[in-house]
Formats: structure tokens, sequence, C-alpha cells
RNA sequence: GCGCGAUUAGCUCAGCUGGAUAGAGCGUUGGCCUCCGGAGCCAAAGGUCACAAGUUCGAAUCUUGUAUCGCGCGCCA
């Protein structure tokens, strides 16, 4: 609708120039918003306040001329108006407004979905856990983040791959196995003194114990290094196998593993190093490999090759960044806890050193989450291994709850997550208040066709039966549907469908309770079931984006 | 010390590319079930948008400074 109006402005704007009643002969980069009150109609345009200056004239003066060459606009308005300091307001028809229901009907599933990001192919990253413990809540957040950022991008038309970094290279592995074994010659009756460096959750002393009843007394025997390599081997691919299980029931599937050992393997992380020397990046001191990364806005320079030539993090980030644009990405988004910030300026630096516009990497930074139980903290410990994990939530609290409480907040600001709210079945949980309007139209539908109704097909219907305010607020909301995914997509905010989701389903509530859908009038019955399938419809793709399911029954 | 981010109603937070009289949920108070599912609705109260300058037709939004809080500042991963 907003694009229609663009258009139209764009088309007087252009008459006006050329009839001579305005001068400056370009087109401002102006706005077209809904206004925060309705008295100031449907939509309200800024251009005339604009193009004032240029035209050394009034703003209601250069709206004037503006509003004399917008005409009647096919009917699409019936009323413009010039207010405030120059806002030209644009009142639709009603007819107009409820032909969105027509086109929610007519493009059902893929209603919202836009080609924004059309032909072009975008990498989402998310995750990334180091296999070395079970996923905690801070990584659910990461998780529902990452896939709901993905499913909206693939909304606005971009071809997505959803990708898991396997940090499995490095002595997080070696103090991985180091940590089993150490629990496991502890079960076989030595007086160990477990180090603090090692990883001291229980579930350690589990994988131990698993591999005594699988293997025996038998590891005793190997030396020592070989015995670590072992545990980390089997310890590594147990978790693996756990965090694969966990993200599975938390409904979010990967299309591709990526391991950091493997880049190791193929020489990957050699070959980046080269080509930043081949550039003349870097440079040599006090033994290290420095990149030049201060070149390109980072703070200081940082170290790729240790003086002990063990390669850094950085350098395998670097490998692993400038690999994925050799895959073909035009983007690539990496979604990281927000205490990596720091990280951000380096990684774009290295891209800019490689030719790479920075802007092709977007970083989404993913706040802490504050676990609370009514209202009191959880104590989480990360060094003592007491934390929350994330099985445990969604097991307690279900993974619908568990994927909307996470996506409630931007991902930048911290998130309050209270696993007593987000179970209770009342008024305080906002997810079941989306849900529940899903359900409700569900049971509406169940009622018609107990009637002889059945949801009225493409246009089967007479619009005109709709009269309500709170009918014609429900068309403009779900016109609204498109340009929020596109908005969403557009700055990585997932959030936005949340806030939307709660608007739409208030204004169903709202409508529900005042007014009966299957009225006494079939024809009226008809109109208002078409329109509130249209809101069930828009429902259910939002819902689905966010990876929250949309029952028909609660 | 340097850098990044935050500061909006009692609490938790939205606020789009700078737009008109700053919004939502929870909580509080008072109403609504003979009625398609009350997991719902309606209404009221509640604000110096941390503070101070600046930019302009116009600032919660942009700039600078101040205060408070959080995070980051390794040849760790």
């Amino acid at each position: 609708m907003k694009e229609r109006l663009q258009q139209h402005i764009r088309r007087a704007l252009q008459s006006c120039f050329s009839q001579g009643q305005l001068h400056s002969g370009h087109c401002p980069d102006f706005t077209v918003e809904v206004p925060a009150h309705v008295e100031h109609g449907d939509f309200s345009t800024n251009v005339a306040m604009l193009l004032a200056r240029e035209e050394k004239q009034a703003p209601r003066k250069v709206a004037e001329a503006l509003v004399a060459a917008l005409g009647q606009g096919d009917g699409l308005w019936n009323r413009v108006e010039i207010a405030g300091p120059g806002f030209i307001n644009f009142f639709l028809t009603p007819r107009c407004w409820f032909g969105v229901l027509d086109e929610v009907v007519r493009q059902g599933r893929s209603y919202g979905c836009g080609q924004q990001g059309a032909g072009r192919k975008v990498q989402v990253e998310f995750v990334s856990a180091n296999p070395t413990g079970p996923l905690h809540i801070g990584h659910g957040r990461g998780a529902a983040t990452g896939d709901a950022v993905a499913s909206v991008l693939q909304a606005a038309g971009y071809q997505v791959q959803r990708e898991y970094y396997i940090n499995d290279a490095g002595n997080q592995m070696d103090t991985l196995g180091r940590s089993l074994y150490l629990r496991y010659r502890e079960l076989l009756g030595e007086d160990i003194a477990f180090p603090q460096d090692c990883y001291q959750g229980v579930y350690i002393k589990d994988l131990a114990r698993e591999v005594l009843e699988r293997d025996g007394e038998r590891l005793l025997e190997l030396p020592e290094k070989q015995a670590i390599r072992h545990f980390a081997e089997y310890g590594g691919g147990r978790i693996r196998n756990g965090i694969e299980e966990d993200l599975q029931a938390f409904g979010v599937g990967f299309d591709n593993w990526y391991s950091e050992q493997g880049l190791y393997d193929r020489g990957e992380v050699e070959a980046g190093i080269a080509l930043l020397k081949e550039r003349g990046l870097t440079y040599e001191q006090e033994g290290a490999l420095w990149l030049r990364t201060s070149d390109y806005g980072d703070d200081k320079d940082r170290v790729l090759v240790r003086s002990n030539g063990a390669t850094t993090y950085f350098a395998s980030d670097v490998a692993y960044h400038k690999e994925k644009f050799e895959r073909g990405f035009d983007l690539v988004v990496d979604v990281w806890g927000a205490d990596h910030h720091g990280y951000v300026p380096r990684m774009k630096a290295m891209l800019a050193g490689l030719g790479r516009n920075p802007e092709d990497l977007q970083i989404i930074l993913v706040q802490l989450v504050n676990l609370l139980r009514d209202g009191q903290q959880v104590a989480m410990s990360t060094r003592s291994g007491e934390f929350v994990t994330l099985r445990e939530v969604i097991d307690e609290v279900g993974r619908d709850a568990c994927r909307f409480f996470f996506l409630m907040r931007r991902s930048d600001s911290q998130l309050d997550f209270d696993l007593e709210l987000a179970k209770k079945q009342s008024n305080e949980n906002p997810v079941y208040y989306v849900q529940y309007a899903h359900a409700r139209i569900c049971s509406i539908n169940r009622n018609a066709r107990d009637q002889g109704l059945q949801p009225p097909e493409l246009g089967q219907v007479d619009v005109d039966r709709l009269t309500l305010d709170e009918e014609l607020a429900l068309a403009k909301a779900l016109d609204r549907y498109p340009e929020t995914v596109a908005g969403a997509a557009r700055h990585f905010e997932p959030h936005r469908i949340v806030f939307y989701l709660q608007d739409l389903a208030a204004r169903f509530h709202s409508y529900y309770n005042k007014e009966r859908v299957l009225s006494e009038d079939p024809e009226t019955s008809r109109a208002r079931l078409y329109l509130v399938n249209c809101v069930r419809t828009v429902l259910q793709n939002a819902l689905l984006l966010l990876g929250v399911s949309a029952p028909e029954t609660m």
C-alpha cells in the first residue's frame, strides 16, 4: 500500500516539475509513514517539508501544489489533507484496505515473503559452541535468534544456508581429553587433585563413567598422551551428538556442520596466512607474525602466528571467513555472544584487507540471558560447572515458550527469562496470548462447519459487510505484515515479528470480544469468517518464522 | 586508563530513514461470562525519554560533553 502511494506522489511531483509549479526538479528522499494518531489519516508524507528549502517556498505552499497534482488517486483515497507544518495526510477508502484480504488468501503460506534478497546467497552461522560441554541457556538464545534470522532472510527471498562451526581444534579439545582422563582415573580409585583449568561439570564424570563401562580399565595401560587423545575424540564426539540432539529438540536444524580442524587438515589456515603475507598486510615482530588490522579501524594489530609457531584462533577465523566467501555467499551473518563484541573490528579489518566489503559480514551480538525463577536469579557459574542447560529449560517450559521468550527482546539487550512465568498458562504469559488467538480462530472454523459454513474461497465474499472499526484495523494490520518481515530482514531483527504478532493478536481478541464472527446474518458471517481466516494465516506464517507452533487447540 | 553498548511509566521493554499529542506487556484500581474457548476483553491512574549544550521547520532518535551501569581490552579459545 505504502509503495502504491509513493508512486502516486512521485508522479505528482513530476507533473509539478513539468507544469512549472515546482522548480528544483529533483525528487527528495521522502518517507511515507503510518502516523501515530488516527486523526492524521492512514498514511502521511513529509515530502513537502523536504522540498520547501530548495523551492524557497513555505512547506504548506509546496504541499498545496502537490495535492492539486495528486488528483483522485484512482479511488485509492477519499481525502487528502495538508496538516501541521506541511504533512500531507491520506485517508484511504475501506474498500481498498479490504483488498488486502484477497492478497492474503491468494498468497497463503507465502504471504509476507518478498524479493529483496532474490538471487543472493547468504550464510547464517550460529550457536557454534565448543564441543566440550552441553548447550546452556545462552546458546539457546543464540540458536533461536540465528534460526529466526535465517528464516526471515529466507522470507525476504535470500537463498539461505544455516551453518554450525565446530571449534574442534586447539587445546580445548586437549583439555576435554585431560578432564575425562583424570575423572576416569579417579573412578578407578586414584586420588586426583582435579585442576582448576579442567572442565568441572558433572557431565564430565558421567562421560568418564561411560568410558569405564565400555572399555574397562585397559586405558590405564596407554601412554598418557595417547589416552588423552582417545578421551578427547570419544568425548568430543559424544558431546557433539548431544548438542545436535538438543538442537533438534529445539527445532533447530543446520544445513552444514563445519569443522575447524578440517581447515587445518586441508591447509586452509596456511593458505590464508600466505595470502595476507602476499598482500603485504603482515609483519614479524618479536618472533610472532602480526596482521595490520589497525590499518582498517582496529585498535591494534593482531597476532596470527605466535612466537612458538602455533597459530591463533584469529588465524583460523581468517581462513574460515575467507573460505566462506569463496563458497559464493554474497552475505555472511555471524551470531555471537555479546561478550565477543571486541572481536568485531578485527574481523571487519581482516575482510577489508582481503579486499572484501566489510558490510558483507554482519555480526549479530546476542546478550546474556538472566535466568530467574519467580523473580529470583538462578545462580550460574561456568567455572564450577553449575549451569542450567538448554535441554533442562526445554523440558521444563516447552519449546514454544522457550523460543518465544528468547526472541521477545532485541538480541543486543539483556533478557530476563523467568522459568515460572514461561510455564504459566495465564495472561501474564505472552506466548500463549498469540497462540490462543490462532486456536480461537480454528475453534470458530469448527463451529462454522457445524453450522454448514465453510471458510470462503478467494473473493467469494462481500467485504462491504465489514463495517466495524475493528475490522478495518485488522485489515490494516494484515497489510503491514510484509513490510514488517522486510524490515526484520533488513535489520536482522526477528523481535520485530514478535511485536507484530502481539499487536495482531491483541486486535483480534478485541474484535472477538466485541462482536460475534458467526452472526445472525449469513453473508456477514461469511465476510467475517473470511477476514478472521486471513488473520489466522498471518499468525501462522509469522509464528512459523519464529519456530513457534500455531496450535489448532490448546 | 582506552574502546564498545546501555540509560524511555512502579517493573520488563518497543519506538522504523529525525516527524505531529512518546507506546506495549506486567503490576495497581474498577468493570465484563444466559453470549463463537475468560489462556480473553473494556476502562482508569502512571513520563523532566539520565543530565547539559548544539544541529533545524522539527530531536527519545543526529553531534559534543557529564553522570551511572554493563561488557571488552593476551603471542587464550
